[in-house]
DNA sequence: TAGTGAAATTGACTGCGGTCAATTTAAATT
DNA sequence: AATTTAAATTGACCGCAGTCAATTTCACTA
């Protein structure tokens, strides 16, 4: 299944690739235009899709590999000893994630909710997160009459949750880190 | 902010929504064309777009009140004196939510994440469902220790992840209703 | 009932994602 | 170096959501 080995095919991609970003970073997310990527890669518009099954596939790509990058700084913290260092510690990551109605709705329809048959780039980052938390509710002072991947996993479901209503033009009361809290007091603490 | 009042008005509008309704139950959710509906209406495109903002606020609208017909249902049942009572209630209601992949991610668009300024109807759906619970939860036997809109705001948290779950390949066991049992035990038992 | 201003309707047009048969390029074989 | 073959690239084209200036229809008044 994997054997795209051809240096032209290579450059390409990573035109395609740097171009989007270049105009990601210059626009945002939403406005990024598949005509103004190969125009800026200087290729047709039939080769990106050549490359990607369709725009979706390009924002998963970046999308996820950002969401990785946070992820790393969550997983360099030590385990979290209360709900509000949980909080704290994940906070750089849902704040990414969150920070664009765009890239939530993207990120939404791409987590473990793959359309598509395999796992991209965004599914995979939900998946080591809830290993990052497994691992530190199992140690850490949480309740322990669960399996802590399923607290994992409540916790995901949570966020969303206050993502969502964040992003409620009527709901925006309490904000995300407060009402987050109220859930995983709840939710962690029994 | 409400004077839709000309006859005619709401003859096309009714057309619309009786047109997309037919081709909605013939083809399926997804395959909603605009033009279509237009065209089965007899009315121009043009038309369309002055009696709703986009597609998805037709969506929204014909979603939305099928929804509240399933929660016609639930509502009617008596509070359910266990999780699994409870699940079994409220199972027609999220069996019409993920049976489509399409309508899920619409729902999931529209529900309390509203994009847009007003509630539309799925979102007023969602809070009419959280009244429901929350009146279930506060006279029935669960936990006490938390306000029970907090714990029906957590329902649905766990069940659009039990949904997201159940629309990725990979995640599809267990099945979506034993795994929200574990969930909503753990939930709403402490 | 003729006139007038507002509201509803029209359809050609735009923007953008995605397709595909034809063409070019690169690597393997002689 | 010439030939073959598979892969990469091309750009004209399509489908469909959404726009808007022009036109028609309606309700109200003189």
């Amino acid at each position: 299944m994997s054997k795209p080995l051809q240096k032209r095919t290579l450059a390409t991609r990573a035109k395609l690739i740097a171009s989007a970003e270049k105009i990601i970073s210059a626009k945002g997310y939403a406005a990024m235009r598949v005509e103004d990527v190969v125009a800026q890669a200087g290729v047709a518009k039939g080769t990106f899709f050549a490359h990607f099954p369709d725009k979706d596939a390009l924002m998963d790509l970046i999308v996820g590999a950002e969401m990785d990058k946070q992820l790393d700084q969550v997983a360099a913290k030590a385990p979290p000893q209360t709900v509000d260092e949980l909080i704290e510690h994940i906070m750089p990551f849902l704040n990414f994630v969150s920070h664009d109605r765009y890239t939530f709705d993207l990120i939404i329809r791409h987590s473990g909710a793959g359309a598509k048959e395999e796992f991209g780039p965004i599914a995979l980052t939900f998946e080591r997160q809830i290993k990052i938390l497994t691992t530190w509710l199992a140690t850490g002072p949480f309740r322990k009459d669960v399996d802590p991947q399923v607290l994992a996993e409540g916790i995901q479901a949570f966020y969303v949750q206050c993502m969502a209503m964040h992003f409620c033009s009527i709901n925006k009361e309490p904000p995300m880190q407060i009402r987050l809290t109220t859930y995983l007091k709840a939710w962690l603490l029994a």
